[in-house]
DNA sequence: TAGGCCATCTGGTCCT
DNA sequence: AGGACCAGATGGCCTA
């Protein structure tokens, strides 16, 4: 999965003719040599031909460089370039694995949203929209506690939204912009890869792949408890007779955590009878579903405005992250 | 070809 | 000291 990169050419023109590199940063550059070895992404591999000397004398006052501040650098003995180097390389992977969790996790998300599709990946941004309006949207079904009509849940999870993920979006729901309305078909699985021909649907955005993904009520059964069961039993959506999607390979990132205090039991799964805290903000919800499918919802579920600008352009900057914390977190 | 998206490297900061 | 997290920089890939 990992795309590998290619050695940039320039870089090591670039790097070995810059004056400012001092002697920390060639030792780096023999450490980037070795590190390169390990990573499919050898950016920095050869760079150090011309550094070679890592005793050489750090500060060369040609005069075109600024004078540095501070206390002056420890003289990189050769202990302390092998501990650097082996520091730095150890870091690298480090930051690696922790991006790919980042990523998985994402994944994970992107999985849950209600066009998932193999073939047109939303992107990291996209799907965090999403994903947000996403909780918006089902707070609002849980808070009317009626099947929401089908233009306002489109756009509900559209707000915000570029317009190809838009067109996605829409087309999974089987709504065309200009066909707003919820249209009848028998029920298919949600999130089900490849699982129903194309012609089914009365809206197709061009360039689109078919949309498989299923139906708008499809996707309200992630409101009902065996879908719900589903998200925090990694065992159950794998074995979903009614999905052709590959099983999910691994245990869900708490996916309800809203306010992040996630229990788990010794075991490592999920442990229901701790973790919802957000029962706080939903006090009148049942969750026995969570365990038996036989859950109720009641719809007293108090009521979260968002008070915010969903523009598309609004989004990057603004208050998204710390507003929902504030609401999530109150 | 420009722009969007992405993976990776890197140095800084904070925490244990 | 070392790990986690973060943001900036860089360059590759892809598409309109």
């Amino acid at each position: 999965m990992t795309k590998t990169y290619a050695k940039p050419k320039e870089m090591s023109e670039l790097v070995s003719s810059q004056s400012w590199m001092d002697e920390a940063l060639s030792s780096q550059d023999e450490m980037k040599e070795e590190d390169s070895k390990q990573a499919p992404y050898g950016m920095m591999a050869g760079l150090n031909e011309e550094h070679d000397s890592i005793e050489e004398e750090e500060e060369e006052e040609d005069g075109e460089k600024p004078k540095r501040r501070g206390p002056k650098k420890k003289k990189m003995t050769k202990a302390r370039l092998e501990r650097f180097r082996a520091r730095r390389v150890k870091a690298n992977a480090r930051e690696r694995t922790r991006m790919h969790g980042l990523n998985d996790a994402l994944d994970n998300l992107r999985r849950v949203m209600p066009c998932y599709s193999k073939t047109q990946k939303l992107s990291k941004i996209e799907t965090l929209r999403l994903a947000r309006n996403y909780i918006w949207a089902l707070s609002e079904v849980l808070e009317t506690g009626q099947t929401p009509e089908g233009k306002g849940f489109v756009e509900m999870l559209c707000k915000g939204l570029s317009q190809p993920t838009s067109n996605l979006v829409a087309g999974c729901l089987q709504l065309g912009p200009q066909s707003l309305f919820l249209e009848k078909h028998e029920e298919k699985s949600p999130v089900c890869d490849s699982a129903i021909p194309s012609h089914t649907f009365n809206y197709q955005s061009p360039g689109l792949p078919s949309p498989p993904y299923g139906n708008m009520e499809t996707h309200l059964l992630h409101l009902k408890p065996p879908t719900f069961k589903s998200l925090v039993d990694p065992s159950f959506g794998s074995h979903h007779p009614d999905c052709t999607t590959p099983p999910y390979e691994g245990p869900l990132t708490p996916p309800l955590s809203i306010s992040g205090n996630f229990s788990l039991k010794q075991d490592g799964s999920p442990d229901l009878d701790k973790s919802y805290t957000f029962m706080a903000h939903y006090p009148s919800m049942s969750l026995a579903g969570a365990h038996g499918h036989t859950s109720h919802f009641q719809s007293t579920v108090p009521r979260y405005e968002l008070p915010i600008d969903m523009s598309y352009e609004s989004y990057p900057h603004h208050v998204v992250g710390p507003q929902l914390n504030a609401i999530f977190n109150e």
